[in-house]
DNA sequence: CTTGAAATACTACTACG
DNA sequence: CGTAGTAGTATTTCAAG
């Protein structure tokens, strides 16, 4: 039984996208400023069907969101610091106690769960060395179950983006899991 | 002399932003799904004005584009590693060609110059353990200049946005600059 | 179930006050 | 910046593959 969409998948792992829906994936995560019309011409749809299908793809979870990328530099927010933690005590409380009071942190734009040397890895931007080192004095140092903060401070963003590669088996992923 | 907006400047760090700017710019980069007319009410505006406003935070650099965020796990790009490089030698080329080979890098979504125990830090998505470690015998190992590559695997991410703080002095700086 | 064509409603956009 | 008008798009309806 190979039905092609019948049961709405509740779970965004197990959506089918086909071709056309990738297209459009990969051009509205390079530019969604343009316009249902013009996205409609570029895959080859009409733009109902194209409109349509991206209704489906964001229903379904594929597209999170539509956010406008912004200039830091111009905001008052041009550092950028990394920073790894350490825990004292590797326990779920520990570790839930933390995330909770991590995502509270102001300028804090990602926070990660990692292995290796560090517990938890976050990006946060902030206006200048200045303002980093009130943050850190004032929040990051009393982040609950804190061992240990390791400061990577970027000089330079060489990439940032939040554009990936969109493979071409996405929903049928039968073909390349074997091709080790 | 308090002209308004006779002078486009196309310095990103020296644009002028006034409390209505930084409305739009804070609704943007939450949900630039939003139509003009509904963005302008938000604003209190009216919708020509509003578009006004907002084209020309695209023509100054403060919005760089508008993009789809899309869902990870859902598109073979559900794993995401960290990784911490230590080169070889720290010479301006040594630096120059690592920055090239980096961007090229697949699934390379973010590459920054560090201070501290490393000089390089990325950000790298994929789908799992086994395509990362094809990615890593043979594209990471072999980056131009390479000492030494640690590995944070990314097991639960906490917080994923692109929004960060906009302050309420962006163009208005002298009146935070002393409060240190 | 998906597509494409036509019709409607709404929006973006322009000109002007 | 706001109002009014025009042009274009988004969105719905419906018929067909």
């Amino acid at each position: 039984m190979k039905k092609t969409s019948s049961a709405p998948n509740p779970h965004p792992a197990g959506v089918q996208t086909d071709r056309v829906d990738r297209a459009i994936l990969r051009q509205l995560q390079r530019d969604a400023s343009i316009s249902n019309v013009a996205l409609a011409e570029k895959v080859n749809l009409s733009p109902p069907a194209c409109l349509r299908r991206v209704e489906r793809l964001r229903e379904t979870g594929l597209i999170r969101a539509t956010v406008a990328l912004l200039n830091p530099k111009a905001l008052d927010a041009g550092m950028l610091v990394l920073i790894g933690v350490i825990l004292d005590r590797s326990t779920p409380d520990s570790f839930a106690d933390f995330e909770k009071a991590a995502q509270k942190v102001p300028g804090c734009t990602e926070c990660h769960v990692v292995t290796g040397e560090f517990d938890f890895f976050m990006l946060i931007r902030t206006r200048d060395s200045e303002s980093f080192n009130r943050l850190h004095a004032e929040k990051l140092l009393y982040l609950p179950g804190v061992r240990q903060i390791r400061t990577f401070v970027v000089l330079r963003e060489i990439l940032s983006t939040t554009a990936f590669p969109i493979g071409d088996s996405a929903g049928a992923r039968t073909q390349d899991i074997t091709r080790a």
